[in-house]
DNA sequence: ATTTATTATCGTAATATTGCAATGATAAAA
DNA sequence: TTTTATCATTGCAATATTACGATAATAAAT
């Protein structure tokens, strides 16, 4: 089908999944390398950067903001993407919580 | 064309992606926590808890088998499966890698 | 030997994702 | 006003993912 049941799943699992999901394309993990390292950057920089077309670079942003890991900031003609530091810290706060435990993985 | 460049992309990209690729499904999400709750499980036992055909919950476990979170251990007619804690802590690790940084975040 | 239990794989249908060219939309510059 | 620069959106083609029924494959139980 190639269609999730989120139905059936916790809200915490499908919101772990959806930021999961996001960060799961090398094209996302080099966009938000490259504004972490230049602190801010423009839609074009990243074209430049990437080697992919406008329009791709474009959509990927969407994703990135879709769960507020980065946000854009209209600057005249240009719009300015940097990291939401708090979404950031919050995300990793969650990606952590997740893997924590004190289990003793004993296996079979 | 919905095929990803991975050859733009350094390794180290292509694989953090690659993991949190794997991770961006609700469905394995619970597979996960519950393997991690159960310490062990056989494949029937995440059918019954998660509410997915058998098939489909074997591909899910495969895909989890293809990052090497999850190990099988064929025990008569059961397959064992169980988390891989060393592989568990290095993925853990990457993505607080990605995440860690002494940036000022200032926007603008 | 036959049945039963368990899991993997194959085939298929529905939907999603990736990527890009073309096109809009907007604001600065000429 | 026209052009230029920047970015988003639309439409499309190619490929990937999700889900499941049906079917193997294997080993234990009868």
């Amino acid at each position: 089908m190639g269609v999730t049941k989120s139905k059936i799943f916790t809200e915490h699992q499908n919101k772990l999944a959806k930021i999961a999901k996001v960060l799961g394309h090398p094209a996302r993990i080099a966009i938000l390398e490259y504004i972490f390292k230049a602190n801010t950057c423009i839609c074009n920089d990243l074209v430049d950067e990437i080697g992919l077309a406008q329009a791709t670079i474009s959509q990927h942003l969407k994703e990135l903001k879709s769960i507020s890991l980065i946000s854009g900031t209209i600057e005249g003609k240009k719009v300015c993407y940097c990291i939401n530091k708090q979404r950031w810290d919050e995300v990793q706060q969650e990606l952590v919580n997740f893997f924590k435990s004190d289990q003793d993985a004993s296996c079979c």
